[in-house]
DNA sequence: GCGACAG
DNA sequence: ATCTTGTCGC
């Protein structure tokens, strides 16, 4: 009758995760996902927040917006929000998205031409304890095809950082070698890429919203100069750089 | 108690 | 996410 507070959000959660999944779209959608060179694709989008030091609500949230396939900066957009709800594993989403979608909206309203028409979201898509991580989360609220790029592994449905995963990622030879990360029930939720050839530490690419796993997989490759991919690097330095020069030494800040 | 735990 | 410089290697 009186269970905690967390735990009451935590099954509201995952309630709103079950009603949203079904909208997943996780096929090709776009004329320009069909051909082997993404003709017709002209804009990537890469989104981030970056914190301060020892403050876990106040960030910048990030929204860039890449030339393709020059990978250009076109479009930057850094606010500070203050997020309300807390990081809880598999529901990340909920402290993000909010934000996320805010600059996307403002970038609708001031300059739609600049719209991407593909996002990349450092987080999972499908890979996902329920299947239904940040990247999906965005791409259903927005509308807009979303690639789920991680830097590290979850350890989810059945997949697992053991020797087995450690020496598929030894087998991983050049840049855009991959291998698929499958699950218990034998779905396929994502894949470990290798995004260069001089990265040997792979990124976890799984389905957004729109795209179907191959074509995100090749798009995130095309995308890479380095280890991840440029719209959310961008995204990441840009997010990070404004808080040193809006808040330099936040940390030291002068006290009596 | 121990290990996991996207960002 | 952030704490943190240099360092070993190509």
């Amino acid at each position: 009758m009186f269970s905690p507070p967390e735990e009451d959000l935590v099954h509201q959660w995952e309630s709103e995760q079950d009603r949203l999944r079904q909208q997943v779209v996780d096929v090709d959608t776009e004329d320009w996902q069909s051909g082997p060179h993404f003709s017709g694709l002209d804009r990537v989008g890469g989104v981030d927040l970056s914190f301060i030091k020892g403050d876990d609500v106040n960030a910048c949230a990030q929204l860039v917006v890449l030339s393709y396939p020059e990978l250009q900066v076109l479009y930057e957009d850094s606010q500070m929000v203050a997020l309300t709800a807390p990081y809880i594993a598999g529901f990340l989403a909920f402290r993000e998205t909010p934000f996320l979608l805010e600059a996307l909206q403002r970038l609708q309203k001031n300059q739609p031409e600049l719209l991407p028409q593909v996002v990349f979201v450092d987080g999972n898509g499908l890979f996902h304890y329920r299947e239904f991580g940040l990247a999906c989360h965005l791409g259903v609220l927005s509308g807009l095809p979303c690639v789920g790029v991680a830097k590290n592994l979850l350890q989810v449905q059945g997949v697992y950082k053991n020797e087995e995963h450690q020496s598929q990622i030894a087998a991983l030879q050049r840049g855009g070698d991959s291998f698929p990360l499958t699950a218990a029930s034998g779905k396929v939720l994502g894949k470990a890429l290798r995004s260069s050839d001089k990265s040997s530490k792979p990124v976890y690419v799984s389905v957004g919203h729109k795209i179907n796993l191959d074509t995100a997989v090749r798009l995130t490759h095309s995308c890479c100069r380095y280890r991840v991919p440029e719209p959310i690097r961008q995204a990441d330095c840009r997010s990070r750089e404004y808080l040193r020069t809006h808040f330099p030494a936040a940390d030291t800040e002068t006290k009596e």
